[in-house]
DNA sequence: TAAATAATAGAGAACGTTCTCAGTTAATGG
DNA sequence: CCATTAACTGAGAACGTTCTCTATTATTTA
């Protein structure tokens, strides 16, 4: 039914050897007598609609032509951007992308699936804070690359280093030297996290340690955002702003406050972080920090393909990725 | 390196073939004897940490246990959404979903590619308005089941319809019947297809034929929405309300008409189409008309596994989903 | 032109499964 | 307890490739 190899080499009258070597390696460099050949072996793969079965293929190559990317909030539209244009770059290199989400860092069962079954060649880790040392232990004796981003640098394999920690910094900066604000309260991970590091770094910094406050959210959802809201009003007089943990988060918010009657920024002031589609639509337009998607992708598929190709062997790499601050209405700005 | 049925099979001595159909049959419905046989095998499997090779098992079985997903659209929150269950879906039964974009109705090589490297045991196609017939022979001649969702009914295989013009006409028939609203345009789509359909059919039965018009746009995103409502007000006086193809081009509308210092719903009322999440947390909040997303995959998973299965093998279905209506701020209610 | 060398071709194993089929063993019935 | 039937086992082919290794053929050199 399905047009083989042998059909090919049958038509072309070679070995299917010598069809397959043809058929992988081109025909530049020949011999004079065997570029005949060759072209034969081509014309009689074109005829017949000859397309390699990948599985065949992998089976013996012992590759799957997958690569994996597992990450948290696979919802965000931040990791939509990512993902596609991840996507895209395998493709052109032939691979297929599978990717898996992750719920507060639990469940990675299906990793562990996919790549004891040899279903990946490589993986991606988005924002995993706490990988299980039985999952890294098994990527290293299959001999699996992976790299990952996020917040927190990684020695075992190469990164990218998101800094989260400075862009909630810079974010803060803004607020208090561009706006004079003192009351501000980061909204979202825990204390010990990067992003509310960051906060209470310029916070401190700027002798407002008194004012330091944080309002914990597990999900970083617009729903969390506004049920954030609802509580952080239920609690007493607010805050003069807010600095969310994400863009998703920091929407939500902003609509529980409205829900409220209260105004933002005029009764509050508030910012995201990523810099989604979204955040130059909202109404007010909302002030975030973020990194470039397409570059983040670039950067991580370069360095896994270096890995999978054997290409750098080196040291696990880690590069910095350049932040950029959005600066728009929520904050109070452009308005 | 990696442990193989043989390993298993020489640890439970039995021979190859029995530790492959015990380890898929199961152990129950044995002969006493067997029981035992079986138990040590299903232990050894245990004891070395097996896992069946996926390439090497499609290969014998001819199967990739992929299934993919194409569809226009994939940058859209209501695609994800979607997608995610439908890989969530797929997942328990083994599969992968390989996702791949559509621009513009062009570029299925992917899939061509996919499917001719037996890359994938199923489709999903999701409003792909014109598929080659190329294409479907040649998923015909595979044999791969195909399923699809979208406006039209679809008679060469099982497919959900989304009653697009039912739903625009609902929203129109809203805004005629409880806001009074006369000059009402479509921003979107072509006037051939379902949603202007929709809206012209509600305004012609409502006796507003008159005022029937529409804002072409190829794209259906955010930033086209904005540039949509600039051309809108560069054109002269606005209409009351804008029934958009969807919510992102909505939100985009809504966007550009703030710009301009236009209020919605005050000056002009708008409204989307699928309900993705973020229109609840828009302001003001978005109304617009959807189908239950994990509804719609379950749909179309289910039809497709039967396919898949062979448990059915019936003539195509058609199943119509239902749509329903979310009233919110945009139109002028719940102000 | 013959010998040495370089380039290419083809046979066949290997990849790790599933599955058919012939042969063996256990259960059943008289 | 033996014949019959039913249940199970294992050898080996098959899936469609790639790739090693030996044999062959072309090219170059003396």
């Amino acid at each position: 039914m399905d047009v083989t190899i042998h059909q090919v080499a049958e038509l072309a009258e070679v070995s299917v050897s010598t069809a397959s070597r043809i058929l992988n390696g081109g025909t530049k460099g020949l011999r004079r007598d065997a570029v005949l050949r060759a072209e034969r072996v081509i014309r009689a793969a074109d005829q017949l609609g000859y397309r390699p079965n990948q599985t065949a293929r992998g089976l013996v190559m012992k590759r799957s032509f997958n690569i994996g990317f597992i990450g948290t909030e696979l919802g965000n539209p931040v990791r939509t951007e990512l993902i596609e244009t991840l996507r895209g770059m395998a493709g052109e290199k032939g691979f297929s992308l599978l990717t898996g989400g992750i719920k507060y860092g639990n469940s990675l069962e299906s990793v562990f699936e996919n790549i004891a079954e040899r279903r990946i060649d490589g993986l991606i880790l988005g924002n995993v804070s706490a990988l299980p040392q039985s999952l890294a232990d098994t990527l290293f004796k299959r001999n699996i690359p992976v790299v990952s981003f996020g917040g927190a640098p990684e020695k075992r394999w190469d990164c990218v280093v998101l800094d989260y920690a400075e862009m909630t910094r810079k974010l803060v900066e803004h607020l208090i030297v561009t706006h004079g604000l003192k009351k501000i309260v980061h909204a979202g991970e825990p204390q010990s996290y990067p992003r509310s590091e960051g906060y209470r770094r310029q916070m401190t910094n700027s002798g407002l340690g008194q004012y330091i406050g944080s309002w914990f959210s597990h999900e970083f959802s617009l729903e969390a955002g506004r049920k954030l809201a609802v509580r952080m009003i239920g609690a007493g007089p607010l805050p003069e702003a807010v600095v969310c943990h994400n863009d998703l988060l920091a929407i939500g918010i902003m609509a529980g406050l409205r829900g409220k009657g209260i105004r933002v920024p005029e009764d509050v002031v508030v910012t995201g972080l990523d810099n989604i589609e979204m955040a130059q639509y909202t109404n007010p337009s909302l002030t975030t920090s973020g990194v470039n998607p397409t570059v983040l992708a670039q950067k991580l598929f370069e360095m896994l393909i270096e890995r999978m190709e054997g290409t750098y062997t080196g040291k696990p790499r880690a590069v910095h990725s350049r932040e950029k601050l959005f600066i728009r209405e929520s904050c109070g700005c452009l308005l």
